[in-house]
DNA sequence: ATGAAAATGACAACCATTTTCATTTCTGTT
DNA sequence: AACAGAAATGAAAATGGTTGTCATTTTCAT
């Protein structure tokens, strides 16, 4: 696997914290890096390997990569502006474990994600 | 819209409660029917619109449909045999209230899935 | 400077999904 | 039955994000 350009971490940084390669590839193109879109996509998925970023679909199916360290969490993101916190979900799971007892399931992982309206927004 | 061809829904059931567009339409096949994959993909569409099925993705980003009733609830899946609980998720109802608020967001919504081995497996 | 190894990018290949459009099937009416 | 209009169908083409290929360039240690 190669490694990561680290001018497509700096640009999804700056992106606000998520973007899709081709939302990548054009902010840097815009911004006069040379770079090709090849490269930003093989960066991001150096970036997933290594855990710094997160993937998630956009309903279209498009991928979208997120800045997001390594320890388990969850996200709370504003739909309107894309503002994220990052949430210790204590509640969440202790749930988890629950439910997968009651049913008689083991070895459980679980994703959750919030979404709704910033205060600035 | 076009209405759902109900040969598309029964197959779903008889796949296991979810599969994509392609193995559906190859199921079909298999079996002997006669069927054009875009009918599926618009049986599906439309199956998605009155909430009968969920849509989420594989890694690949390949669309998966599964059996979904309306009414908000959670999923527990086998990883393995894909057998599939519904979840009442009260308890994460509340933790999203609690965290939107001490966040001051609002209009909250969420997902959540569990996923882990089911006792059979 | 030299060669090996890694990184790069233009281009082609891939594949799920959508669009197009001509044909077939359904439905009600005379 | 005959007809017309609407809805459904499916083959083929178009779309578009993503990955594979491979020749070239850059990096780096000796
Ligand atoms: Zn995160
Ligand atoms: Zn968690
Ligand atoms: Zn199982
Ligand atoms: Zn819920």
């Amino acid at each position: 696997m190669s490694r990561s350009n680290p001018r497509v971490l700096s640009t999804l940084e700056r992106a606000g914290g998520f973007a899709s390669a081709q939302e990548i590839h054009k902010l840097m193109q815009r911004e006069g890096e040379k770079i090709g879109l090849t490269t930003v996509y093989r960066s991001l998925q150096s970036l997933l390997g290594d855990k710094i970023v997160d993937v998630l679909r956009r309903d279209d199916g498009e991928a979208i990569y997120r800045l997001c360290g390594d320890s388990h969490h969850h996200h709370l993101v504003c739909k309107s502006c894309g503002k994220t916190v990052e949430i210790e979900g204590g509640a969440i799971e202790k749930w988890a474990k629950a439910v997968a007892l009651e049913h008689g399931f083991r070895d459980i992982g679980h994703s959750a994600e919030l979404f709704g309206t910033c205060a600035d927004c």
